[in-house]
DNA sequence: ATGAAAGCGCTAACAA
DNA sequence: TTGTTAGCGCTTTCAT
C-alpha cells in the first residue's frame, strides 16, 4: 500500500508537503496540489488511520456498551445515538457487555488504550466499582443512569429517566382501576437498575396503603426468557394470583404473556399486564401491551449530544439531563368488563 | 498517559524488555516481569492502541454495514456476528449505509484506511460501481448477497439465501389454496434484491398460470412506512382488489397491516398476507404473520466465520455458503372458513 | 511555498 | 536474558 513517501518520492517533492497537499492544512501551490492529487489517485494512496491516530492522537471512534444485545431498546437507542454522531464523522463500536462486570471493565480499559475517544455505557449495575473506573479515566463518558458518588467531583455525565416513578405511574394505573393485588416481575435487587424500578412498585403500593407480598414479587432478567419463567413461577406459586402485574420492562412481560398464554390465562380478561420500555413491538403485539416509554431514541440523541459536547474539549460544566417517563396505556392493562370473571 | 518509556526509565530497563514483559512475547526474566508489572500498575500505563497497530498493521475490528439500520432484522445478524467474533477478540463497527451508495463507498473507503481488518457488507444493491470497489481492497469481505462478476475471479466472498425461492414459496402457498389474485409489494426493481425477490414472485405467478397484473405491484423501500404506503395505495387502486398479498420484507408488511386496519380490510379473513425475514416480532403481530425465515443469526454467524477464517491469512479458497429460506406459517396468511364473504 | 527532521508509542530483528 | 536500533506512516514545527 502506498504512503505519502511513495508519492513524494514519484513527484520529487517533500512527504511534508505531501501531507499539507492531501490534508489541506498549510500553505500548498495550486498546481502541486494537483500534481499531488493526481499522483495519489494513481498510486491508489489510502491515509493510514492508525499513523493518523498515532499522531493526532483521536481515534474518531465512540464506544458504546447494552448489557443486553438481544433487546431492541438498545437498538432504539442506537438510532439516535448514530442520528448525532454521524453527522460528525464519529464511528460507532458496539458492545455487548452481557451484564458481566468483567466485561464493562473491558470496555474501560479499551477506552484506557484510546480504542474510542468517548463512551456511553448502558448498565443495569453502576456500582463502586466500575463507577470508581471510570472516573479514573480521562476520555469522556456518559451513562444512562443516574449515579452521584458520595463523594461528589463525578468526572462522568448522565441522561436518566425516572424508572421508579415511570413504575410508581403503572401501579397507580392499576389502584386507579381498584385493582388491589399487584404482582411484579423485576430485576436482580443487588443491582442498580433492579432496586430503583423495585423501589417505584414499592412506593406505588404504599401510597394506595396495599401491603408488599412476597408472593406476588419475582425477580428476574430482563430477558423475555427470564419473565416467562418468573411468570410460571408466580401464576403457579400465589394463591390467589395477582389481579394485575407489572414487569420491569417489555421483554420479561412478552415471556410473562407467554407464561399467561400457556396457564389459559386471559390478559386482560383474567389479568392486567404492563411492562416498560416501550418498544415498538409493544403496540402490535396481541393484547396491545401497556408500558412506560422510556423514549430510548431521545436518550440516545442526548447522550450523544452531551458526549461530543465533551468530546470536542468543551469544558464548560454541563447539567446531567432528565427525562420524564410516560405511561402509555393499551390493552393489556385495562379491565375489560366482567373482569376476573374466569370462563370454564 | 504512561509509556514504555516511563516504565523502562522508572526501571532502569529499557523499552524492548518491557514490550517483551507485558506482551509476554519473547524472553524475560520472571522477577523483572513482575517488577515492570507492578510499575505499569502505578504508573496507570495502559498500551496505546494506535502504536501498536501502526506497528502489527492489525486493528482487531470489523465493520459491519447494514441498508437500514431500523430493520430489526440486521439486528438478529449482530447477534450471530458478535457471536463468532467476540471470541477472536474482534470489536465491531456498526455503521449504517442509509441504503445509498455514497455511504457504501465511505465504508469502503474506511477499509482502505485500515480502519477495520475485514468486513460485513448488507447491501439492497449490489452493483458494478461497489462491487468494482470492493475488488480492489485487500481487506477481506463478506457480503450477505450472491454476486458474482461476468469477469470471474471476485475477491470477496458472500453467504446468501435463495431469496427468489422464498418468495416463490410464498406464492405457491397461496396458490394452493385456491387463491389466484395475488399482490406483491417489493423492492425496486433498479436494485439487486429487488429484483431477485419480485422474480421469484414473477416465477410463482407463472408456475400456476397466472398473469402478471401491474394493479397488484408495488413498488417500496423494505421500511415499515413504505409497506403503509405501498398498502394505501394497492388497496385503493385495484379492481378487484387482490385476494392475497406477498410482501418482500416483513416491515412492509407491518406496514400493509396497518394500512389494512385503516381501510377495515381484516386480515386473514378478506385478504391474506405474507411477509420475508421472519422478525421475532412476528410471531407476536396481531395476526401473527407467515413469514419466509431468512435465518438472520445463521447468515450473521456464518458470514463472520467465513470472514475469520479470511482474516486469519488462512488462504485456502472457500466456498460460498448458501442457507436455505424456509416458510413459516401463521394466521395472517391462511384462509379461513368463509374467506372473502366481506362483513359489513 | 517547500523541505528537513523530529516524534507519536509500540514492536521486533539483531547484537550483546 | 536484555539492550540497541530502526522503523510503522503520518503531522507539524522550524528553517529555507
Amino acid at each position: 500500500m502506498a504512503t505519502i513517501y511513495d508519492i513524494a518520492e514519484k513527484l520529487g517533492v517533500s512527504p511534508s508537503t505531501v501531507s499539507r497537499a492531501l490534508s489541506g492544512r498549510g500553505y500548498c501551490k495550486e498546481e502541486t496540489r494537483k500534481r499531488i492529487i493526481q499522483a495519489a489517485e494513481e498510486l491508489d494512496y489510502a491515509p493510514d488511520q492508525s499513523a493518523k491516530m498515532l499522531k493526532t492522537r483521536v481515534s474518531n471512534k465512540v464506544l458504546f456498551t447494552v448489557p443486553d444485545m438481544c433487546n431492541p431498546f438498545y437498538f432504539d437507542m442506537i438510532q439516535g445515538i448514530n442520528d448525532v454522531l454521524d453527522p460528525y464523522g464519529y464511528l460507532l463500536i458496539l458492545m455487548d457487555t452481557k451484564n458481566r462486570l468483567e466485561e464493562e471493565k473491558r470496555a474501560i480499559q479499551l477506552l484506557r488504550e484510546k480504542y474510542a475517544d468517548g463512551m456511553i455505557m448502558v448498565s443495569f449495575d453502576f456500582c463502586e466499582e466500575n463507577i470508581g473506573l471510570l472516573n479514573r479515566l480521562h476520555a469522556p463518558v456518559v451513562l444512562t443512569n443516574q449515579y452521584v458518588s458520595p463523594a461528589g467531583k463525578d468526572r462522568f455525565h448522565y441522561v436518566w429517566v425516572d424508572t421508579q416513578l415511570g413504575i410508581k405511574d403503572v401501579v397507580r394505573h392499576f389502584t386507579s382501576q381498584g385493582i388491589r393485588r399487584i404482582g411484579y416481575v423485576g430485576g436482580r435487587l443487588q443491582e442498580q437498575t433492579g432496586r430503583e424500578r423495585y423501589e417505584g412498585y414499592r412506593e406505588g403500593l404504599q401510597e394506595a396503603g396495599l401491603p408488599l407480598c412476597a408472593d406476588w414479587i419475582r425477580e428476574s432478567d430482563y430477558t423475555e426468557q427470564g419473565g416467562y419463567l418468573a411468570g410460571l413461577s408466580l401464576l403457579n406459586g400465589s394463591h390467589p394470583p395477582p389481579e394485575a402485574v407489572a414487569c420491569a420492562n417489555d421483554l420479561m412481560a412478552y415471556g410473562f404473556l407467554r407464561a399467561c398464554e400457556e396457564k389459559r390465562i386471559r390478559v386482560p380478561e383474567d389479568l392486567l399486564l404492563a411492562g416498560m420500555d416501550n418498544l415498538s413491538l409493544s403496540a402490535r403485539t396481541s393484547p396491545k401491551l401497556t408500558s412506560v416509554s422510556l423514549r430510548a431514541e431521545e436518550i440516545g440523541r442526548t447522550a450523544a449530544q452531551m458526549l461530543v459536547h465533551r468530546m470536542n474539549g468543551d469544558n464548560r460544566p454541563i447539567e446531567n439531563e432528565h427525562l420524564r417517563p410516560k405511561l402509555v396505556v393499551r390493552e393489556s392493562s385495562v379491565k375489560p368488563a366482567g373482569f376476573g370473571k374466569r370462563e370454564t
